[in-house]
DNA sequence: TGAATTTCTGAACACTGTTCAGTAGCTTTG
DNA sequence: CAAAGCTACTGAACAGTGTTCAGAAATTCA
């Protein structure tokens, strides 16, 4: 069994390579901007060899999409630590903001881009539901320590989670510029907006 | 003048009739998904047609653009009437959200796309400007009535904006199915996530 | 070594946005 | 009214896209 183990092994380190590549020019490029054909050139090979390790341009992107859910998790480890959970909550959301900031490409292709439904159920979002279950544990430990009394978790939930996406989304999308005749930084909008926001939270 | 007039007017209609058939193909299969070839077959034109009225897709893309927020703010006008800011505020909210629901490609087009910013500068962004600018004297009243006290109306617009958006964003790209394991609608989040919403604004 | 199998190639297909030489038809002029 | 001029339009062509597949090359097995 060790040669078929080899070829496994090869098989998985070829996918590897294609999503290395594929990965590196998608942030540069964006996902719609990056071809085959250049992702192909990239590995030194030819465009029909990516077609033997997946089905479409779409597997690529759903697999750039998991890993996108890794990296944003991981970042979220860390503030296990933090004691409070309201404190943690207002922790998440900067981290969270932060992660579309500094990675606006994985950011748009986990949450913003069109994404192709075909694999229909295929559990492609478990890591969403995953990050979304995170937070929602939180809210609910929020509520243990007296926050948000009578609220109902699913619905603040999708109410926060839509606010910083919201700014991560115009942020991504570039509309942070109809805040340019009053001379605002994006990064600033978000800084502050966010407090706005905290500030909200505080008193709900 | 006469000729010169009907021919004025000639080019007029033409540029109609392709933004017509434009948006409706836009709105029935996206715009990535809509050819050039596809919008001169429906108008019975070829295809070199189209150039010599628009100098690219994009072109298009923001003349519908333009329309979108014609529309936005012709559903926001009838709000002029509600006496008190804050309720004003509240149903701007809900237009907003309705407006995403019910136009999902043109709200697409208008807030989500990556707009192609060619024309750098070129007053493109004027109705969303005005869109704005509309949300933010509203609130400005709102302080006016005692609401908001001390809070930056810039921050604070942005922050609202963010939520409304979030949402409409979130719907519009098909996140709302991370909330498919808890048997929860996308029109049913967006209602009781906005009036969690509303609470929050009330308290601040 | 020779046959079987796997892996890879690159030409080809059908599509895309865009350009431009050429044509058909309307407008103006002689 | 015919000829010239102009304008609107055509559709083939270019360079690009995702995807397929017959055949070549390399590897594995007998």
């Amino acid at each position: 069994m060790t040669i078929a183990a080899r070829k496994q092994r090869e098989k998985e380190e070829m996918r590897a390579l294609i999503l290395d590549a594929a990965r590196k020019i998608f942030l540069e490029k964006g996902y719609e901007h990056t071809s085959i054909r250049t992702i192909a050139e990239k590995i030194e090979y030819s465009p029909g060899t990516i077609y033997l390790y997946f089905k479409e341009k779409d597997e690529i992107f759903h697999a750039l999409h998991e890993e996108g859910f890794r990296r944003l998790l991981e970042k979220m480890q860390p503030l296990e630590h933090v004691a409070e959970p309201f404190e943690r909550l207002k922790a998440m959301g900067l981290v969270y903001l932060d992660f579309a900031k500094n990675n606006k490409d994985f950011y748009d292709l986990m949450f913003i881009m069109q994404a192709p439904i075909k694999h229909e159920g295929h559990e492609e979002w478990e890591m969403g539901h995953r990050t979304l279950n995170y937070l929602k544990n939180v809210l609910r430990q929020c509520q243990q320590k007296g926050h948000f009394q009578g609220r109902d978790i699913e619905y603040l939930s999708f109410t926060i989670w839509s606010t910083v996406h919201g700014m991560s989304a115009l942020y991504c999308r570039d509309r942070c510029k109809a805040y340019h005749d009053v001379a605002l930084e994006p990064a600033d909008l978000m800084e502050n907006g966010y407090k706005t926001f905290v500030a909200m939270l505080e008193k709900l």
